[in-house]
Order: structure tokens, then C-alpha cells, then sequence
DNA sequence: GAAAAAACTGCAACACTCCTGCAATTGCAA
DNA sequence: TTGCAATTGCAGGAGTGTTGCAGTTTTTTC
């Protein structure tokens, strides 16, 4: 999918720096912190901007927002046809290297909660040792 | 439960700090955060001493520790014989107030992760709007 | 008890994430 | 192409959490 043309169909201005994310996170597909993201930019982006830039990206729905364990979110451009998408489904991260990964394929449990709270949505990280990591141990 | 009494069975010293903190956890009941501990302790307490204190209490298994979606640890101090604890159950945030409530009485789901990733636990947020901040909306 | 050892606290300084305000720039439509 | 709204980049700052180290308190040992 190209990422100006998902940038326009959802209203937004499709600017270098906005497509240039966009690309990032449509390749690597995994959930990617802002200071990844970052770093695996070519040319170097203001960190304000790239924080707008994420925000407006999940605003408009195309990407979805979870955070690991230490605090930091990632944001990750699933392909829109997916299943459960934006982000309804757990993710995992490594204690370990800090690279999460989205498991698309497993649904989000039910949650019982007392009378009178109101439920916008959840969140289910599961934190361990990625396979690259364990055998480092 | 005597704070005093959990500190020692547990290995501690009971000092007059670990002792402050530990007793208003108990108190409140529900999740903490370093900011609010700091603000609701009668005797102004370092950070630092704070986070270490938390950090040892949370080693030690006495309290679990929960991340909202704000990215702030919270710490909680369950009664030790309570089920399902320490941590072992999901947490609901409002986003509105900050406030965090333990769900003690639901379990957590399984989740199947791909071959060689080596689970080790998993955190289930619940968040959207409290029962107190529904009406003002 | 007193001295030695260990554990703990508090201070200074710092790293990191993320936000606000504002001026300069850019993309888009007329 | 021109005008304007949307977007970007810079300066500065708030909040969370950490490290190093010196000083204090508690426990242990004699």
C-alpha cells in the first residue's frame, strides 16, 4: 500500500516527512518506538515533528499506539484490511533488546469491570525474552 | 497486617521510611504512583529513597508494580494472602482522573506466543472512565 | 556496650520521553 | 501563481526515573 495514498484517502496532507514515517512503519511492520524510528530515518526529522507526526497518524486510525513495560510508545501501520485492526490484539515484548512484536492472530479477553466504570478500550502486553535473545543468556 | 511485621518476615529493615510508605499503600489499597505517595506522605520523603524503596519492596514480592497508559509505574500492596497476587490480575486506569483500581477477582488470558519466545508475564490495562468522572463528562 | 560492617538515605546531577508556544515554511486549492 | 491554512522546526521546559557518592543509621561481632 502506498503510503501517500493511504495519507490522502484519510484527509491528511500527504508531506515528505509524514510519507517518509509512513514507509518506515509499513516496512518494518513491527511496533517501533520514536527514538527507533528515529534513528532508522535517513535524513534527520525534529523530534517535535515526529511526535506530531505519530500522534496525527494515530488519530487518523492508520497506525495503532501500545506501550511496553518501560514506559514507551511504539507505533505500528498495519496493513488496513487486517483483521482486528488498529490494534485489537496483544502484543509481545522483549525485556531484553526492547523490540516488540505484534501477535495479531490472538484475541483480547474479556474484562469484567465494576458497575458504573466505562470501558473505552485495553491494552495486553506479555513481556519475556525474544527468540533472539534467549539463547545470548 | 503490621507493616513493621511484613518488612521483617521479609528480610527488611523496617525503617521509619519503608515503614511510611508501606503502611499507606495498605491503606489505600489501590495502585499508587511515585508522585502520589510523595504527595500524600505528611513528611516530605527524597525521590530517590522513594524509588528505591518501592524498587525493594517490589523485589521482595510485598508489593506488584502496574504501568498505565501514561507510562507511570504505580505500586500496589496487596493483603499477602489475597488470590491471584502479587500483580497476578488486570488493572483498570481512568483516563480522566489518573486513578488505577486492581481487578483481583478476574484472571488473566492465555496467550500463545510464536516458537522461542520465552513468556515471563503479562500486563492486561483496562483503561477508559471512572464511575466518579463519567458524570462530569 | 563499643567498634566494625553492612544497609540505607539524601543530595547533586543527569538521561530520557514527551509537551507547549511561536515563528518560519510548505502544500493545496482556487 | 497566489493566498491561506496546515505543517514544520526551534527553544525551552515539565515530569519520570537513574547513577554516583558521601553521610547516616542499623545490625553484627566482639
Amino acid at each position: 500500500m502506498d503510503a501517500v495514498k493511504i495519507l490522502s484517502e484519510s484527509g491528511l496532507r500527504a508531506t515528505k516527512q509524514r510519507v517518509v514515517v509512513l514507509e518506515l512503519l509499513i516496512k518494518k511492520g513491527s511496533p517501533l518506538s520514536h527514538s527507533e524510528i528515529s534513528s532508522m530515518l535517513a535524513e534527520p526529522l525534529d523530534k517535535v515533528t515526529l511526535y506530531r507526526t505519530l500522534q496525527t497518524l494515530q488519530s487518523a486510525g492508520i497506525v495503532h499506539q501500545v506501550q511496553g513495560l518501560d514506559g514507551v510508545w511504539r507505533f505500528c501501520a498495519h496493513d488496513q484490511g487486517m483483521e482486528g485492526c488498529p490494534g485489537d490484539h496483544p502484543h509481545f515484548l522483549c525485556l531484553h533488546c526492547g523490540k516488540m512484536v505484534c501477535l495479531p492472530e490472538q484475541h483480547m479477553p474479556r474484562v469484567e469491570v465494576p458497575k458504573g466504570i466505562k470501558v473505552e478500550g485495553k491494552q495486553l502486553v506479555v513481556y519475556g525474552c525474544c527468540a533472539e535473545c534467549a539463547p545470548e543468556q
